[in-house]
DNA sequence: TTGCTTTACGTCCAGCGTAAACATG
DNA sequence: CATGTTTACGCTGGACGTAAAGCAA
């Protein structure tokens, strides 16, 4: 039985005539007559009454014919949802990030993206360290700070998709508050708050050539955490910029003199992932984002495995 | 796109490898190839990728044969389907009964059609004049008392399913209670309870030569209320013999001397209706009351529009 | 007779097989 | 080089068209 047998019983149910229905399917009557005996004589029964009135489906030609616009609806299907996947308007993908990233260009790129793809199944996670996950196979995107390291991170494509600097933050009851800047060196006479991995690595540098005030800094999780704390009083937050997304009203932000940039947001995926969806996403990203699109290319370019793109 | 490109897509997507799904398939490794690609250009998206580790579909691909797999599933259903119903083991039928039919003859035909065939919706519908009913079109079966008359009663075939004589119910409070039978003389003396046919036609002549004696009896509905009557030491019910299925303790029974035929339990069908149900239905009959099968096999041979079946 | 369906038969395309060429690790 | 896929090409079955033959009203 083929998808032409089908069509052709759904015109002759359709017209109740043979001669009307082979015009109406381009062939001429004969052969939809042919047909129509192949497909009776393969199914062992009589599906159409021909009358002189007219030809009518029998209890079985119903039967079959039910099933007949379902197969062939089913055909349209395939086709219409293998473009809707291949286009990426389909599908799933998972996305991990550390949640400071939900201030600044998340956001606008999840947003966006959930607007022109609303058929996507988006799963958002937000962890400690999304690029190990990555590797692990357990996201599509890893939304993070510095470089992924450990197996398989060679299979990883990383581009930056946001700088910032660094800012502190201060109760409203504090001195540095209603000041537009603190300098460094006020920042080294305050107990701090920061987040781990700012005390341990990217943020001794700025405390040179003394570093060990951080040792004493209180530690917090994120940068919400970290906010709180400074309302508390508990010290002089240090983090990102975008921080000042938060709107509390019992805390104060202040530019950090001179500024220093930190390390910036990098967002990663396996280069050997030849998914429409991530694909549509990094269009999104793109669109979003200056710059990324051009060093996207390039990397995926110089990239040896990066054959299926 | 036909049936065929479905069935070797899922070839070689369940092989994932283009040799073994031809030799699964019964055909050489490259018209899969040609065919595959012919599907690809048809839906103008890439369907499998071809690795050297094996074949493995895309994400459109993916999509693609979830629907190929459910086009062929409603194919296989589309035949399955097409020859239950042409056995008669689905679609619909309605039957029309008079009350006294769920006595006799329905009880086993019923339940025997139900046991097998449990996927015909079978409505039924307990009616005073089932024929009319199968004129106007709204059954497909009747079963009643005398023959149909009316517009199109030509096109009817009617056979006999179930002879029966006259018996007489009374209290247990009547004289009557305990004989095991009465005779017609004495039933003239006593007030009467009838059916409103049985008085009107069927049951004067058994009063012969002074039927007026049935114009002065209680009309009941159907027999139950007949019994229901008798009980209430209202009359003597007059009904057929099948009445002795109802089990009240506060009746009696008694055979009517000599023994009077009542007008058989016939059951009408239209000749022009070639619903394979019927005729299954038709085969449990001539299954569960004898002589009805060769009765109904010479009507229907005699009968000119009995041309579909 | 008329209108419609089926049968008969010739034609041509398309799907298949064989053989060779081409990619890829 | 070995394995597997694609391209090339001749062949054949079957789907189509035309013409003629049933068939029912």
């Amino acid at each position: 039985m083929e998808a032409r047998h089908l069509r052709y019983a759904l015109a002759l149910a359709e017209h109740q005539h043979f001669g009307r229905a082979a015009a109406s399917l381009g062939i001429a009557q004969p052969p939809l007559s042919t047909q129509i005996a192949a497909l009776e004589r393969e199914i062992g029964e009589r599906l159409f009454d021909r009358t002189a009135r007219g030809v009518f489906p029998t209890a079985a030609g119903e039967a079959f014919l039910v099933r007949a616009r379902g197969a062939l609806t089913e055909m349209s299907r395939a086709r219409v949802d293998a473009g809707r996947a291949a286009r990426g308007e389909t599908g799933r993908l998972r996305l991990g990030f550390i949640g400071s990233a939900l201030l600044d260009p998340l956001p606008g790129v999840i947003g966006r993206f959930r607007r022109t793809h609303p058929d996507v199944r988006l799963t958002l996670q937000e962890l400690e360290c999304p690029s190990a996950a990555l590797l692990a196979g357990e996201l599509d995107v890893a939304v993070g700070r510095g470089s992924p390291r450990g197996a398989g991170a060679e299979d990883l494509v990383t581009v930056p998709i946001g700088a910032d600097h660094l800012i502190a933050v201060v109760s409203t009851a504090h001195p540095f508050a209603g000041r537009p800047s603190v300098g460094i060196g006020q920042l080294a006479q305050e107990p701090l708050v920061v987040s781990a991995d700012a005390a341990s690595t990217y943020l001794r540098p700025l405390f040179n050539p003394d570093p060990t005030v951080l040792d004493t800094a209180a530690i917090a999780r994120d940068i919400h955490t970290i906010a709180g704390l400074a309302a508390c009083c508990a010290g002089v937050g240090l983090g990102p910029n975008r921080m000042r997304m938060i709107a509390r009203k019992d805390i104060w932000f202040c530019d950090v003199e001179p500024r220093f940039r930190l390390p910036d947001l990098r967002m990663s995926v396996r280069v050997t992932d030849s998914s429409p969806v991530l694909a549509a996403f990094l269009s999104v990203v793109r669109q979003n984002c200056a710059d990324v699109g051009a060093r996207l290319d390039d990397l995926l370019a110089r990239h040896p495995a990066a054959a299926g793109r």
